[in-house]
DNA sequence: CCGATGGTTCGGCAATGGCCGAAATCTGGG
DNA sequence: CCCAGATTTCGGCCATTGCCGAACCATCGG
């Protein structure tokens, strides 16, 4: 099912399982620092007894996430990946009861990945985020569930390269106010949405992610946002 | 036990018990982009039942993960830690078969935090590292278990404020050849070792992490290591 | 070659946790 | 107000996994 590349989910389980154990994770964390421990002070420090330990040392071996090597009487385990610990650092900053987030604000000031397209035009955090600005700026205006484009709006949307009359002529919906369920706000749809997304996407502020409807902001794009609306990504 | 900023291991293990799950980690995988999606999708897309899909929803919500809403006839699911994804990520790193590392190789280009004292001397990645470009520069000369100072070396020393003769003439071991198990190299020990150790602390190369016997590089450090020794840490 | 000490393996117990079908809830739409 | 479809809750089954004491191995120091 997964080509070569993809980083599946399922490749996250087994060491994500080692390290979900209390006992495990202490020795991990008692390891972290690169030393070599025995397996007596590892089993000392995670409070179990020694033939627990061992249990637990033969997996994260088995794992790969650990090795041990004889060494006199005493037998010496250290983390052979330090990636693990990499990794647990990231699951501590999870784990964190996270800033008691506003649903409308919740990826504000973060991620990338957390742009996307709904069907054809802009949505998410950026999504919402653009049009907020542009209404702010006077751009655009909302008028119950459509938005509509004010003269300077319209010279706005020229120096963008995009023509909004031709648009407005066309079968299509002209600039529909799209409700935007995960982030609770409208954002801006219909063709000239669809237009506008085309267009950055085309400036290259966005890309768009292989296969999936997200989008991800690229550098000149962050800049970009940050310059012409006050957005701040990432 | 722990203090207020410890990053404890414990904090690690639910968030971890929650990734390590074949279903709840699709889950996740599949709401990694910041889209809402429907219990009933999260089922099929994780290949269990209705039920068993809502029971895991109920876990990741009372972790804080993921929150869901109700919306018309569904109940929409969303991600509202972004972080993580950032932790499946680096979990996934942690997963990969890791490049086959040689063992002298292990912690090459990576981090800080596995520099290390032995006793008093330097030893770790770090400590290896700056015995092999010592020797290199013809600094040192390892001859059976101990390291000779030689004439150019004494030179080297003396600038960086470390009288060779006044540590010969001690009662301790002057320069042994120290060997690293987690590395499988010798490097530099005795009263050299312990001398060198110390001025690199002084120096702000090197700082001391508080509690342990490990070791921090500083952004001097890592300056200086790279100009004097060509080794790359970070 | 013997005891002492550190480590691993074995056997068995108990708890956790995943899974499902059935029944109970809830919502939108006649 | 009732039906149909989406979800959740309930009960019960089964596999996994953590934990420990005891027996078994290996190594070191005489």
């Amino acid at each position: 099912m997964t080509e070569h590349v993809t980083l599946a989910a399922a490749d996250v389980v087994p060491v994500a399982a080692l390290i979900a154990d209390a006992a495990r994770s202490s020795m991990l964390w008692a390891l972290s620092d690169g030393r070599a421990l025995t397996a007596g002070e590892l089993a000392r420090l995670a409070g179990v007894s020694a033939a627990t330990a061992s249990e637990h040392l033969a997996k994260l071996v088995a794992g790969g996430l650990v090795a041990g090597e004889r060494h006199g009487r005493h037998r010496y385990y250290r983390l052979i990946a330090p990636e693990v610990v990499a990794a647990m650092e990231a699951l501590a900053v999870a784990a964190r009861p996270a800033p008691p987030r506003s649903a409308g604000e919740a990826y504000s000031g973060k991620l990338l990945r957390f742009a996307r397209t709904c069907y054809d035009h802009l949505a998410g955090y950026v999504g919402v985020a653009i049009t907020d600005a542009l209404v702010e700026r006077d751009v655009l205006r909302l008028e119950g569930r459509a938005y509509a484009v004010t003269a300077q709006g319209a010279a706005w949307f020229a120096e963008l390269g995009i023509d909004v009359d031709a648009l407005r002529s066309g079968r299509r919906a002209f600039a529909r106010a799209c409700l935007d369920w995960s982030e609770r706000r409208y954002h801006l749809a219909g063709a000239l949405g669809a237009r506008l997304c085309e267009r950055l996407i085309a400036l290259e502020w966005l890309a768009r992610q292989p296969g999936t409807r997200a989008l991800r902001v690229t550098n000149a794009g962050r800049r970009a946002l940050q310059r012409s609306f006050g957005i701040r990504v990432l």
